[in-house]
DNA sequence: TATAAATATGTAACCGTTTGCATTAATGCT
DNA sequence: AGCATTAATGCAAACGGTTACATATTTATA
């Protein structure tokens, strides 16, 4: 490769005149510039990255530490996160740590390397914040959909309890009375928060809180169908079955099925996320629509705004989200004068 | 952060044995090694990675250029692929090419500017392969996935042709004699390999080849739905559907179910992947299954082989796949005795 | 035209490592 | 003990840029 030295020899000038007819071309004379601009054609020059990485000290890369790229919602963010990246200069270094701390560690650990600028978390663990090694104690980080109340960084986020609290109306205005609930993984915020929210939203339609409908999941397709499984052969069936996320509602969906019985009209099924598969199954999925490409976009902007220095405090943001309505959700079973009257 | 030098100060050596302690440890005494580890542990001190890059000429760092992230085969392969990275001290950069050449070429071009060492490609248009502004003409490179017979570069494959042949034998022996196709994209190899492999089965059998039965799709659900409701307007309604991936195939089952029929009594269905989608859905697909995961394993142990000079041939791996029945697919409508004869 | 101000360019230090070579210390051999 | 050999360490250059500062050149001002 043609070095900077290369087309400061051809062109006749130094090399900081070559560098800053590329960083600060008003600064050099409008014929030497051009004389450097076709020195650097004929070279086929193009600056080595690392070296100016290093010497600036600015990587201009994000490490981005996803549980899994597999999970359709975290690759709608991640596609987003690419989008605003680029359009800011920046490169994503992607991190699949599959919610393993000591992973998620290493990958941190980049920061400090100077391999990269800053940190985007798309779950809540955060043992990053502080920086035992260091006196300063901050890392450059925004979290993302999943956050922790405490948190002490940028995050961007959606009312998740809000959110659960709206679909378990939703189904309450069908007439169902027993609603099941699978959940996340246990050690997820976004779980206790759905929970919090379904618990809401229960309390306000006066009916008391049953611990035997919580099912635990972990967000796969697998666990949807299993938990499904075991919510069949409860003594009392539950008419409605709120999943935590699309996948398990899916999962879910088959487990009923190859039990012989019909959704809506035996049992409503319910998700979260709006995955593009939620909108192609059998009945179609009423679910919460997040705008997962945005989470993506608003979480690297944020990034970059610490990083360049344009914000100093620490602002959350809340997405909007949006109910969606499809045909997995119907009146409970012997309730339809309930929908009738809404 | 703490520098080599302050290492080097606290322990009363020269950064040269820090270097050493840390690279070659066997050149340095006991006693001053402890003494330099020792030191680094008070520091805190972790190696600039910028500053080792830039020196060492090398980034241990893969560009990856994904159509998109947003599927869940690719995502499968990019998991497989950060394990074996991470196993060889590889970061990946991850490139959402959107199938953009220019996006591509923008990528790719990380290698010569020294940001990464080489280039894994999951489709299968490759205009890098020379490097026009070089005279070597290459560029350390691996294709996975979709591959050209042409590719001059190490390739990792599976054969796609005698894949899709053994759908639509599968098909055929369960007395299909009209089996419509749903292409992926135009541009693709893969779309060209499968439709092959569709004809082969179909002349072994001595059926004549209906152009009238292939439909363009482009591996998304929406398109698979859509092809399907053309298909179920055709004068002669087919009595299956192949389609080049699970996700049209699943968004035809869907167009399919709306119209009334049942999968596979009146039409059955088959795709390819094997999606964790596959086995949820209603009835579950019949599919051709990939070792995703493998096919980025192998890549990037490909590429670092070619990198670190352990191979200088370009060889061309075929992965193996399996035919997985599931319930979509079915004796043809009026061919019971057939299948009993299978 | 002399002088100040502004503009253009060059010189060289610097970023944090690695590594070839020189130097010094330790060990072995006769 | 004296010399050759080997081991341990230090010195300093190099990697390819950027940029503060110095210098040279042009332009403006009186």
């Amino acid at each position: 490769m043609a070095t900077i030295r290369d087309v400061a020899d051809l062109a006749g000038v130094s090399v900081a005149t070559v560098s800053r007819s590329l960083q600060q071309p008003e600064r050099v004379s409008p014929k030497t510039r051009s004389r450097v601009i076709s020195a650097i054609e004929q070279t086929g020059y193009q600056p080595n990255q690392m070296a100016v990485k290093f010497r600036s000290g600015k990587t201009h890369s994000l490490v981005v530490l996803v549980p899994t790229v597999a999970n359709l919602f975290f690759a709608r963010v991640i596609s987003g996160m690419q989008e605003a990246a680029a359009q800011r200069g920046y490169t994503l270094l992607l991190g699949n740590t599959l919610g393993n701390p000591q992973i998620e560690a290493e990958y941190a650990r980049m920061v400090q390397t100077a391999q990269a600028d800053g940190v985007i978390q798309l779950r809540a663990f955060n043992p990053f914040v502080t920086d035992p090694s260091s006196g300063s104690g901050l890392l450059p980080m925004v979290n993302a959909c999943e956050v922790l109340e405490t948190s002490l960084c940028p995050t961007v986020t959606l009312d998740n309890r809000q959110a659960a609290a709206t679909m378990t109306r939703h189904l309450l205005e069908h007439g169902h009375q027993r609603i099941a609930l699978i959940k996340g993984p246990q050690a997820s915020p976004l779980t206790q928060e759905r929970l919090a929210g379904y618990q809401d939203a229960l309390k306000q339609a006066n009916i008391e809180f049953d611990p035997a409908l919580l099912f635990d999941g972990d967000f796969t397709l697998h666990a949807g169908y299993e938990a499904a499984r075991q919510i069949l052969a409860h003594p009392q069936r539950p008419s409605a079955v709120f999943c935590e996320n699309d996948e398990t509602a899916i999962g879910a969906m088959q487990a009923i099925k190859e039990a012989g019985l019909k959704i809506p009209e035996d049992i409503s099924i319910a998700g979260f996320d709006d995955i593009s598969f939620a909108a192609f199954c059998d009945p179609p999925l009423t679910t919460i629509a997040q705008p997962a490409e945005e989470f993506g976009q608003t979480a690297v902007n944020l990034l970059v705004d610490v990083l360049t220095g344009k914000i100093s405090k620490a602002p959350k943001v809340i997405m909007p989200f949006e109910l969606i309505i499809r045909h997995s959700t119907g009146p409970a079973p012997g309730a339809a004068h309930l929908n009738q009257a809404m």
